[in-house]
DNA sequence: TTATATTTGGACAACTTCAGTCCAAATATT
DNA sequence: AATATTTGGACTGAAGTTGTCCAAATATAA
C-alpha cells in the first residue's frame, strides 16, 4: 500500500538527512507548518508541492494526486464512515460520465 | 446513469406536482435556498436530507450518498480536472485500506 | 396581452473553516 | 547535561459557506 502523502514526504526528507528546519527553509514556510503537513493536519499548496517535486526529483502531478486523494479519503471517512466507499465509488462514476461528455461537447 | 442529486430532487418534487414554495415550506427553508439545492449551488444539511427522505419516501442514506458523491465529483473535477479520476481511484483504495485496518484494530 | 405564479440568481451578513506563524513543551541526539 | 529537533496549542487574518432577501426573468393562466 502506498504511503500517505505526509509519510511520503517525511521519508523523502529523512532519506536525504534533512531536518524540518532545513527543508522548511527551502520551502519558505515555518518549521511547524512543514511538521503539520507531514502529519496531515495542514495541506501543502501548489507552490509547496512544486518545490517538493523539484527538491526530491519526483513527479509533481503524482505528489498532487497523493495529497489530494489523502485529503478526500480522510474527509469522507471522518464524516460518512460507513458510506465512505460507496460515496467514492459513485463519485468516480460521475466523474467518468462527466469526462466522457466533455469530449463529446467540445 | 444516475441523476445528480439536484435533478433527482427536482424530479421528485415535480412528480408530486409541488412548487418550490410548497416544498421549501415543508423543509422550513427559503424558496431560493431550495432552488439552489436543486441547481447544486448550495448543499442540503442532514436535516433537509432527512425531511426529503420522509416526504418522498426514499432512503435517507441513499439520498445522502447521492448528494455527497455529487459534491466530491464536482469539487475534484473543478480543481484537478485531468487528474480527477486518478485521485478518486487512489482515495478509494485508501478508504478500503483504512476500513480493513479498523476491523483489525478494534 | 395582461395578470399572477414560479423560478432564478446577485448581494449581503453571520458564521465557520483554514492557513500559516509564534512559542513553549516534549522528545531525541550528542 | 547541553543542544538540536519535533510537536502541538493558541491565535489572527483570509477565504469560504450558509441561508435570506429581493428584484429580475420566465412560465402559466385569464
Amino acid at each position: 500500500m502506498e504511503y500517505s502523502f505526509g509519510e511520503r514526504i517525511r521519508n523523502l526528507r529523512e532519506s536525504k538527512k534533512m531536518t524540518l528546519k532545513e527543508l522548511s527553509s527551502l520551502l519558505e514556510i515555518d518549521t511547524s507548518m512543514l511538521g503539520k503537513i507531514e502529519k496531515g493536519t495542514r495541506k501543502a499548496n501548489v507552490d509547496i508541492i512544486h518545490k517538493l517535486a523539484q527538491i526530491f526529483e519526483v513527479s509533481e502531478s503524482e505528489l498532487n494526486v497523493s495529497m489530494i486523494s489523502d485529503q478526500i479519503a480522510n474527509q469522507v471517512v471522518k464524516k460518512y464512515n460507513q458510506q465512505a466507499q460507496q460515496i467514492l465509488k459513485v463519485a468516480e462514476e460521475k466523474v467518468a460520465y462527466k469526462s466522457k461528455n466533455e469530449m463529446i461537447k467540445e
